[in-house]
RNA sequence: GCCCAGAUAGCUCAGUCGGUAGAGCAGCGGAUUGAAAAUCCGCGUGUCGCUGGUUCGAUUCCGGCUCUGGGCA
């Protein structure tokens, strides 16, 4: 694929791209080449319980080249931004093509994030709470007049975080992001590439993926992981696991779960295509296909 | 063949006591500094099945036709 010829082989490698397009692939190909470690920048990736699910690297591909942060987290493990940004920051000693669809990621680390003390567990079920009760005006009426203005007020979990931010360290995170430090990889420093693929082409791929999927074992991975469903969970989020337990438990055929897990792979996939398109627009780009 | 019920947005439907119509889902656009595969915001012209009639005016009332369900033979 055009997009990597020109790279240096010192350099770090940023690679993004909405699900299926083809970028594991490409950092496998770059990552041969250059002799580079494949470092995970997708949020569901990093789940142990979700190999075929979330289209990880398999096995094989995994003893082949150097991975990084794939499946390394457990079920019942926090994990966040700030978990992955510091587990990154320990991987740059070497070569890397930092490959994913998390814009999120890709964000802290280029633009930097706010070192924000972990919230106490107490915080976070009061606020969960306070949200899963319909008391977010609580929450809203909590924040500092400068949070209050950069806050989606209308996002029950943006308005939670923002509280739980003031609840735990006593200042408002507005101020906590008026301090972000530096960020690990500013974009002059590496290089980009955004893979942007037609619409109609990514959607075929999408469909066929979840095929595949299947053919893989998809659902008795879900199966295994039944006896510990929490949907709330973010492991759970993973698309396809919540439309499979829907099968499972018999509420839902299988051609109609898996319909439904293609409709939300290709609402994601436009989520991400939004977030490349205005967040990433000074990366370069390739339309794979 | 007869009777009944439907036919309205891509889909499922609501509605108009006659003044050319609106929800959910889908789709499109956007936001997104620690749960982000999450979460949130914005966007609704469509021969109101076809065709006659009544009417100043019909998607709405009346007749016929077509199609789709269901029932009776």
């Amino acid at each position: 694929m055009k997009g990597i010829e020109g790279f240096s082989r010192d350099a770090p490698v940023l690679l993004a791209g909405p699900t299926g397009s083809g970028k594991s692939a490409l950092a496998m190909e770059l990552a041969a080449r250059d002799g580079r470690v494949i470092v995970n920048a997708d949020a569901l990736q990093v789940y142990d319980c979700w190999r075929v699910l979330s289209a990880r690297p398999s096995a094989t591909e995994e003893a082949a080249l150097p991975h990084a942060l794939y499946g390394h987290v457990g079920r019942d493990q926090d994990y966040s931004v700030g978990a992955w940004l510091r587990e990154v920051a320990g991987l740059l000693d070497r070569r890397v093509v930092i490959v994913g669809g998390t814009g999120l990621y890709f964000r802290a680390l280029t633009e930097g994030l706010a070192e924000i003390p972990p919230i106490p567990a107490d915080i976070r079920a009061e606020a969960d709470d306070l949200r899963l009760s319909g008391q977010v005006a609580v929450m809203r009426a909590a924040l500092d007049a400068a949070t209050a203005a950069k806050t989606d007020v209308h996002n029950p979990v943006r308005v939670q975080r923002a509280y739980e931010v003031q609840r735990a360290t006593g200042q408002g995170l507005a101020a906590w992001q008026a301090s972000t430090p530096a960020a690990l990889l500013p974009i002059c420093d590496v290089q980009t590439l955004v893979l942007q693929p037609s619409v109609p082409w990514l959607e075929a791929r999408i469909a066929q993926r979840f095929s595949v999927m299947l053919e893989d074992g998809a659902l008795d991975e879900v199966r295994a992981a039944l006896p510990y469903w929490q949907p709330a969970r973010p492991w759970a989020r993973a698309i396809g696991a919540p439309e499979l337990v829907a099968h499972l438990h018999g509420h839902m055929s299988l051609e109609a779960a898996k319909h439904a897990a293609i409709l939300a792979s290709r609402q994601y996939a436009k989520r991400q295509r939004t977030w490349f398109r205005t967040r990433m627009a000074a990366w370069s780009s390739a339309i794979p296909g």
